[in-house]
DNA sequence: TGAAAAATTAATGTCAGACATTTATCCTCA
DNA sequence: TGAGGATAAATGTCTGACATTAATTTTTCA
C-alpha cells in the first residue's frame, strides 16, 4: 500500500484510493480494523490531519466506520442494503436534478425498470405484499389526503410491488430508481393528476398481482406509464401556452 | 445553515450534511462557489481542519470539486453520468461481495434488469449498436482469447445492448448493475464456461436485435440466464462433491 | 505605449503539536 | 468477589504556521 508524493493529486485522495482498493479487492475484510491514524500517518509519511481527511472520504461512502476510545479505530464496514440504497437515491436524485434529463426519458426508464420485476413479483408475492398494495390503494382513495401523502403512498405501493419479487438485489436497484424519480414525477404532475384514474390503474395492477399474472401486471404498468406521460405532455403544453 | 454543537455526531459529519442538504434542495446550484474554508469555519464556529474534513466527505461523493489558488475554492459539482455510474458500480460491487447474496439471486436480478430494456433496445438500436455487438461476438469467437478478455468483451456486448435503448437514465442504472455483477458471475463460471454456447446465445440475441424483435431479445436473455444458472449449479455441485 | 516580468494576494494543501473526549481494561480496595 | 477508580489508547478538535497554486495587479523596460 503505497502512494506517490510527487503526484498532482491530493495526498488525502491518494491515500483514500489506496485504502479503498485494499477493501474492494478483498485484502481488507469486513470488520477488520485499520491501523490507527498515527500509524497510517507514519506509514504514508504524511501528517495525521491528512490521514483523517482520507478516512473521512471513505466514511462518506460507508466503506469504513470509526469508533472512539481504547480499542477503537477505523473498521471496514459491511455495506448494508439500506446504506447502499440511501446512496443510490442521493446519487440518482442529484443526477436527475442537475442534468437536463427530460421527463419523458426519466419516466420511460422508471417504468421499464419496474416492469423488469413484474413477472417475478406476480409469481412470488406473498399475501403480505398484496395486502400492502391494497392498503395503499385504500389510502389513496381517501378524499382528505394531502398531495404529499398521496405521493408517499404512491411510492409505498410501487415499493410493495417491487419487494414482492423477493429478490433483495432487485429491490435495491429498483426501489432506488423509483424513489429517486418519484419526486421529479410528482413535481411535474402534482397539480394536474387525476387521482381516480391513478387509483383505478393501481387496482388493475393489484388485481393482476393477485391473479399472479405477470403479463397483465406489465400491461398495467405500461398503462400507468401512458397515463403519466400523457398528463405530463398536456401540462407541459399548457405551461408553454401560458408563457 | 446551522449545526448543533451538542449533538453526538461528529461536527464534520453535521457540516457535511448541512451543505449536502443545501445542494440537494437546490439552494446551492451547480458551479456556485461555496464560502472559503476560513469563512465556513467562522460561520459554523469550528476550526478549519474540521471544515476540511466535511468538504472531503462531499468531494468523495462528487458533490463538490475544489480549485487551488486565488479565486479558487469549493464549487458545487455537476454530477455527470460517468461519475454517477462509477459510484454505482463501486457500491453494487461492495454490496455483492460483502453480503451473502447467492449467485442465483444476483444472476436473476441482473437478467431481469437487462430484459427491462430489451424491447426499447430492439426498437431503437442504431446500426452502430448492432455493429458493436457483432464485433464483440466476433472477438469472443477468437481461440486465443484470455479469460479476462472474454469477460471484458462479454460486458461490452451487454453494454452495447443496453445503450441501444437510447435512454441515458436506463443505461446508467443497468450498465452499472451489469458491470457490478459481471465479476461475481465470472468468478464463479470462469473455469467451466462453454464459450461456444455463450457465443451462440449472443448471436441469437444479436439476430433478434437486428430484426428489432424485442420479445425474441428477451427470450434470448432468458436462455442465457438459464445457461448461466445451470452452469453455476453444476459447478457448485462439483465443488461440494470434492469437499 | 505596450507587453513582459515581478510582486501581491487569496485560496487550498500540508504539517506539527497540543488538548479534549470517549471507552476498554486493569488495578485497587472494601 | 465485586465495585469503583486510575490508566491507556484511540479518535475528535483546535491553534497556528508554512507551502503551493493561480489570478490579479503593479512595475519595469524596450
Amino acid at each position: 500500500m503505497r502512494i506517490d508524493p510527487k503526484s498532482a493529486a491530493d495526498l488525502s485522495a491518494q491515500i483514500a484510493t489506496a485504502i479503498r482498493d485494499e477493501i474492494v479487492e478483498g485484502r481488507l475484510i469486513v470488520d477488520q480494523r485499520l491501523p490507527s491514524e498515527a500509524e497510517l500517518a507514519d506509514h504514508f509519511d504524511v501528517s495525521r490531519p491528512t490521514v483523517r481527511e482520507a478516512l473521512k472520504r471513505l466514511a462518506a461512502q460507508s466503506l469504513i466506520r470509526t469508533q472512539r476510545g481504547a480499542s477503537g479505530g477505523a473498521f471496514v464496514n459491511r455495506l448494508s442494503f439500506e446504506e447502499a440504497y440511501a446512496q443510490q437515491i442521493t446519487t440518482s436524485t442529484l443526477l436527475l436534478s442537475m442534468n437536463t434529463v427530460s421527463f419523458e426519458t426519466a419516466c420511460e426508464a422508471r417504468f421499464a425498470l419496474e416492469r423488469a420485476c413484474a413477472a417475478l413479483s406476480a409469481q412470488r408475492r406473498t399475501a403480505d405484499h398484496l395486502a400492502a398494495m391494497r392498503a395503499e390503494i385504500h389510502r389513496q382513495d381517501q378524499p382528505g389526503l394531502t398531495d404529499e401523502a398521496f405521493c408517499a403512498s404512491d411510492v409505498a405501493f410501487h415499493r410493495a410491488l417491487v419487494d414482492g419479487a423477493g429478490n433483495p438485489v432487485l429491490s435495491y436497484q429498483l426501489a432506488g430508481a423509483v424513489e429517486a424519480m418519484q419526486p421529479l414525477m410528482n413535481m411535474i404532475t402534482f397539480t394536474g393528476r387525476d387521482r381516480a384514474r391513478i387509483v383505478a390503474l393501481h387496482e388493475r395492477i393489484a388485481d393482476a398481482v393477485e391473479d399472479q399474472d405477470g403479463g397483465r401486471v406489465a400491461d398495467g404498468l405500461s398503462a400507468l406509464e401512458d397515463e403519466t406521460q400523457t398528463l405530463a405532455a398536456r401540462l407541459f403544453a399548457e405551461r408553454t401556452a401560458e408563457a
